[in-house]
DNA sequence: GGCTGGCACTCGGACGGACAGAGTGCCAGG
DNA sequence: CCTGGCACTCTGTCCGTCCGAGTGCCAGCC
């Protein structure tokens, strides 16, 4: 176990090293932080902390920067998640009111993340998963051509072209939209397949094809709509850290564009509270000297999506976990108003 | 007006320099291309490119490099646009053709474009501009809180959420549903606020109120709408030229987070045929040491929107412009197939 | 036992000179 | 108008030196 001075000693140096980006050594150490001891002493500290794998030193003799194994402890025991002045939160929340529609506020809270942070953004779309049907349409665009428009009580929209099996006429097309409605609207879209099962008994002979064919092709949307989306902004800041440059740039601008990857790493991280994942403890490979600093946010009581942030490992947690956790605050406020 | 075989020196430099990022000498330039003539030859002619501006040296005592006069007169007389061959052709018909929807269309051809080119694609929606409606859907979701739909013949779907100023009935709701889109389906977005000026006279009194929200809603997305919306993609082939890297890797990063500037980036472009913007002519700073290539793309004649590529000035122009080209060409057969 | 000051040691980064190589401009001759 | 030759310039690199920061260890002190 671990001495409380020593864990001061590594709370210094994180703060430090995030602070000046050097490594950072025992002279400087007794003299930005009041530690009351001689660098000797620290220097024996240090030692220690470096056995125990918290620290090591580039070179020899040079400082000594944290590894993902200190970082982690930083995270856990030595550090709170600094909370949000209240300007901050006034602006969180002017920025984030002025969205129009779901699009709008994923794209705020992107590119207000990013502000906040200094860092790569990432927002899931609400998932469907959670969500309900609020109404499904059915437009006639030609004899045997259907549109299929479904919205979502998170106010998302998507819509399918169909073409049926023989031409449909307005009458049935009204029918089918309003007891598909009357059965789904309100319901999760788990529920959904259950629920409309034998509604092609309900119609005549000659309509059964198209109605099984729309009701497919809901079931298709319902499912495809669930491999989730997201928005990420802020990739700019990467270079910020103009240092160990193209090295770690470019597997992470790669692992940014795959979609499939990040929803990954978002999905990994744990359903409730606030996640950090650091360095390596990141399972894709380009994200080694990242970390990944997520939370769910939503509507209700209930998480329907992740949002976060992805920075190098040296990064200021606390700042950063407070303020990934105030944007989804506020999010989930707004959702839950709208 | 430059000779023939100066122009040939001209053509060869920017090739050279494009294969290998290195200025190029005399005696190089002399041996990969069979020019027929001795170095001291060539240096003449380059004296005389230098004079005229269309090359550089970056110190003295080191070889030219084309400077974006050069890279100009290469594009507007020197290369042709290299064509696809047939292998390239097939798989980008395969690989767009798998697409289900518009977002899917718009995001296989950022992909797509993207591996072609090595570079950063843009690809903007489909404009509404000459979009015409296909289908208005009004949805009562309680008393007075109503929910339009707006469907357009590309396939775009948006909807807005109304609160009207009085309950209104399911059958005012269906008439003015019934009203609206027998006056504006198939009509182009232009024309839609002269379509819809008289409306709310057929209307009763007390349902005037919530016509003229509806209305003046619809109007309002319409307008909005034609803010146009663009997709990225590869920006992880920014990295590619570590040369010069911190330098111009951070504002390009920056410009492609602005879609305002890209919009207009791609708006400046010329109407018709493909347009080549190099270094300094784009007016916005960041891009300077960029270039872009980019091209209209519609489904029938007209172009509807603009897709392209941003790269580095010292790009493979001609094969460049073969893809951008190319794509083009396939997406507007998709968008008119569906 | 733990803290401290002192000391020798190591190593990386900066500085500077020497050198090779590439490329140029210019000139005289074919 | 082209060509070969020549002197010149500049960059990039290599190498040796030097300085400073930081360390580890040890003996002494509280």
């Amino acid at each position: 176990m671990l001495s409380e001075r020593r864990l001061q000693v590594l709370r210094a140096i994180v703060q430090d090293y995030v602070g000046t980006e050097e490594p950072v050594g025992s002279k400087a150490l007794t003299e930005r932080h009041g530690l009351g001891v001689s660098p000797a002493t620290v220097r024996n500290d240090m030692a220690a902390l470096e056995d125990e794998g918290y620290i090591a030193q580039p070179h020899t003799s040079a400082g000594r920067i944290p590894t993902d194994k200190g970082y982690r402890l930083f995270v856990d025991k030595l550090a709170g998640v600094k909370p949000m002045t209240p300007p901050e939160r006034r602006a969180i929340q002017n920025f984030l009111d002025g969205a129009v529609d779901l699009d709008d506020v994923v794209a705020r809270t992107v590119r207000l993340l990013a502000q906040l942070t200094r860092q790569v953004a990432v927002v899931q779309y609400p998932s469907l998963t959670r969500s309900t049907v609020r109404h499904v349409e059915l437009l006639s665009l030609a004899p045997a051509r259907v549109m299929l428009v479904l919205i979502t009580d998170t106010g998302r929209v998507e819509q399918r072209m169909i073409d049926c099996p023989a031409p449909v006429g307005e009458a049935s097309l009204a029918d089918l939209r309003a007891r598909l409605n009357s059965r789904v609207a309100g319901r999760r879209f788990t529920d959904v397949p259950r629920l409309v099962e034998d509604l092609p008994d309900a119609f005549d002979v000659e309509d059964r094809g198209t109605v099984s064919t729309v009701l497919s092709t809901l079931l298709e949307t319902l499912v495809e709509e669930n491999e989730e989306r997201l928005m990420i902004g802020g990739t700019a800041n990467l270079t910020r850290f103009t240092h160990d440059f193209p090295l770690t740039i470019q597997p992470v601008l790669e692992a940014l564009e795959e979609q499939v990857v990040l929803l990954k790493l978002l999905g990994e991280a744990g359903d409730s509270g606030m996640t950090v994942r650091i360095g390596h403890e990141n399972a894709y490979e380009g994200l080694n000297s990242t970390s990944v600093v997520s939370v769910g946010y939503g509507s209700g009581g209930e998480a329907v999506a992740k949002l976060g942030v992805v920075g190098p490992t040296r990064m200021d947690y606390p700042g950063t976990m407070g303020a990934v956790r105030a944007v989804a605050r506020y999010v989930g406020q707004i959702l839950a108003e709208s």
